[in-house]
DNA sequence: CGGTCACTTGAGGTAGTTCAAGGGGCGTGG
DNA sequence: CCACGCCCCTTGAACTACCTCAAGTGACCG
């Protein structure tokens, strides 16, 4: 809770508000979406889903330690958080964190630069499932976790990715297959190496980026 | 600016905040990118476009009369807002803009449900690039412009669209040929009917928005 | 060590793009 | 008011990226 940012009076009254929901790898509707949430990852790594009409599903985002959420309540169709690890998470109702906020201007002010961020991500994912190649996708989501959860290695990073390939594909917008494909080729290009079915070396980021088309952070 | 809900003592300050800006249609690059804006559509019609590598554009959204756009300085790409029609805008640096709502709860509470009313739409918009074929594209398309600048007609709506076909195709993620063939399948179908380049009336909104696959607002 | 399930690889199909050629609005000038 | 011309839009035909369906392969778990 540290990571809010909230002076010691509004972190009390934060407290009283908080719903601690701890989530085993795979769980899925791990927080209330019956109402607005604001949802922070204290441990683990989710993912967010939206289901459509036709059964079709979205992965909306993928998120980590330190993170923070806003779960929409369900409506025209339903978003949900599901844990890819074992999880701890904190929810907060929120038009009651809102109210909050108001009172404490470190919180107010770092929930709506949030808000910018998350506005300015799903605006780049946009840009991108509207424009991009299945190349340039898997590439982009590649340079986005590098960045999120990546250790630096040389002159390029290791990954260890908790999603699916099906998680990939559905969140760029592509078959589990073509995500797969992307992928042999950027290792037969000796752009990374895999080992396992998670473990990712991306060997040249810099090189990647240029096939990611210069575009910045996706998820 | 009485569309921001602010109190009276916030008005004076904003309007010494305020930049004016008339454009005429066809006007790019109506409000200056490069700082952080929030800007406020007094009168006429704007696209955010996006200019991405490859010389590609996206165009983010249309804005119409009382919208309220978050416009972010330029960096990795450039967003620019370009007049459709004949403009009225008002633009605030967004930095003061948000130091000042934070005297004024209301004015801070509308700028937070913007936000998150604008999030919303951006993730539909990533779901319907993501998961939707070309017909449903067009159709969701027409469905939201619809709501928020049809008038009423029998059991559908009469349309003026300010924006070309191009222009439609770079928000959904299509080029202008497919566009044009689903629009004259929807017309086949009986579904809309055109006249001119820009006027369309919808005449079944029910049967448009199963074509839509049930989505919610485009845009 | 053996089974299951995720991932990979291959072959064929299709939605949408690309390239190219006509119509037809709509603004302009007579 | 009508004629002219530009440019947007429409339509057609060929192509291609991605999807779909199907069959391996190998990682991870018991």
């Amino acid at each position: 809770m540290a990571s809010l940012g909230a002076a010691e009076a509004t972190h009390l009254r934060l407290q009283a508000l908080a719903r601690y929901a701890g989530a085993r790898s795979g769980d899925s509707r791990v927080v209330d979406n019956r109402v607005n949430q604001v949802v922070l990852v204290v441990e683990g790594a989710v993912k967010l889903i939206a289901s459509v009409s036709g059964g079709r599903t979205h992965v909306m985002g993928f998120y980590f330690k330190d993170d923070f959420i806003y779960l929409p309540a369900r409506e025209t169709h339903a978003y949900n958080l599901c844990a890819l690890k074992d999880c701890e998470l904190i929810a907060f109702p929120a038009t009651e964190f809102i109210r909050l906020a108001q009172n404490d201007r470190a919180l107010n002010n770092n929930f709506i630069s949030h808000l910018l961020r998350t506005l300015g991500r799903s605006r780049e994912k946009t840009i991108a499932l509207g424009q991009k190649t299945a190349r340039e996708r898997v590439a982009t989501f590649l340079v986005s976790m590098a960045e999120r959860i990546g250790s630096p290695f040389s002159n390029g990073a290791l990954l260890d990715l908790p999603m699916s390939r099906r998680d990939i594909g559905e969140n760029i917008g592509l078959t589990i297959e073509t995500v797969s494909r992307q992928m042999t080729e950027l290792r037969n290009a000796g752009l990374v190496s895999t080992s396992g079915r998670s473990q990712v070396k991306i060997l040249d980021l810099a090189a990647l980026k240029q096939e990611a088309g210069h575009f910045p952070v996706l998820t």
